[in-house]
DNA sequence: CAGGCAAGGTAACGACCGTTACCAAACAAG
DNA sequence: CTTGTTTGGTAACGGTCGTTACCTTGCCTG
């Protein structure tokens, strides 16, 4: 009776195949109207496949949605926490952030968590527990590590870090989560990032004037 | 062959139980997921209301989005653009954006939003023009102003509004949308939008240190 | 080569959904 | 009271969906 996790041991590069087409259909759809058929269509094969490889269409999601996100929320972490100079610390983390949130697999998981957040309550848990807030705290670190430098004054880092992943999201992500437009192009995003970094830096800086 | 507009004229009460009833059910299951039976369920009577009075599901979906929408989008526009202490004025402006994004009837839209884009292209397009686009281009108005008047510097004010809403938004909104939380009080709004007020206007301010 | 076994395709089942045809009740007009 | 009309409830229809039973195919083993 193979109903739980089925044989996650071989790497079936159909499995892969079956993953990509979903997540695609997914995204495009949402989770209430994309149809098993749809899925299929995309991917060649018959239902079978899925059913022997997700055992039915939750399990289908939950494996795009934890796969996907593990591979693209690590791009949100911080690789060095200890930066020498903070304003180049906070302007590659923001670009990383930027370019991570507007990757179409992460608009695409964020459009679904938003709608299936009550029928998934825990996947949308550890989506935005591993990826944004993650990515808060250890900003806040980053920004804590500074302040004890001296080099800004902050009442609450932890807030401060959601003030400035706020002004990286900013209506930018909003339009290309609603589809108003495409996302931005690296320029554009560098010119997002360059402008909050300073309202960031100059709002939050104890001295001196740049 | 009424297929337009079912009567616009009559106010009938009977349609606002019945855009109240399907508005709670549209909101907590999504578009797709919705069924004009749950709907009829919670409202009563029967089935044959709703296609009298919408003509079908998407009308009943539109109807429900343009009216909530007018009714609580207006909630984000600035009443005085002239305000005279610029700190007053955008925490008056934050506080008014908040909790117009926190309330029940915008967080339901907005999670709609973002999944049935596809689907209704012109209903989203006009959502964000009038709630956050409108409220983004206000408040440049407003930092134009104070610009002109040599409170603050700014290169960009639709950039600079557009940071504020972004930290208006945060993540508060982001873990209220994903149902991770509940909407915040009154009194965390307030500290919320006090911080970013706090840390817009020091980076931004011309001249003094508060 | 023969036999068993896993994998995949086909088609069907039962449930549900949006929509509408049909009918009964309520009501207005004469 | 009678008749025509409008409103609302019932039930059914066509279609789709998730899921599975059944069967064919091809492969591995002896």
């Amino acid at each position: 009776m193979p109903v739980v996790a089925a044989k996650s041991g071989r790497p079936s590069s159909r499995r892969e195949i079956l993953l990509q087409a979903a997540a695609e259909v997914f995204f495009e759809q949402g989770y209430a109207a994309t149809s098993i058929d749809a899925i299929i269509e995309r991917a060649g094969g018959s239902k079978r496949n899925i059913y022997s490889e997700f055992g039915n269409k939750e399990g289908l999601f939950s494996a795009i949605v934890t796969e996907n996100a593990d591979r693209v929320l690590s791009t949100l972490a911080i690789e060095e926490i200890e930066g020498h100079d903070l304003r180049e610390t906070l302007t590659a983390f923001g670009q990383h952030l930027m370019s991570g949130y507007m990757s179409p697999t992460l608009i695409g998981i964020y459009r679904m968590a938003v709608t299936e957040a009550n029928r998934f309550p825990d996947l949308v848990r550890s989506f935005y527990d591993e990826g944004p807030g993650r990515a808060t705290s250890q900003l806040a670190q980053v920004i804590e590590l500074a302040k004890e430098r001296g080099e800004i004054r902050a009442d609450d880092c932890q807030r401060a870090a959601g003030h400035f992943v706020g002004m990286i999201r900013d209506n930018l992500h909003l339009q290309v989560i609603l589809g108003l437009r495409r996302p931005p192009s690296d320029k554009e995003m560098r010119a997002a990032v360059a402008s909050a970094v300073e309202l960031f830096l100059n709002g939050v800086r104890s001295g001196r004037r740049k």
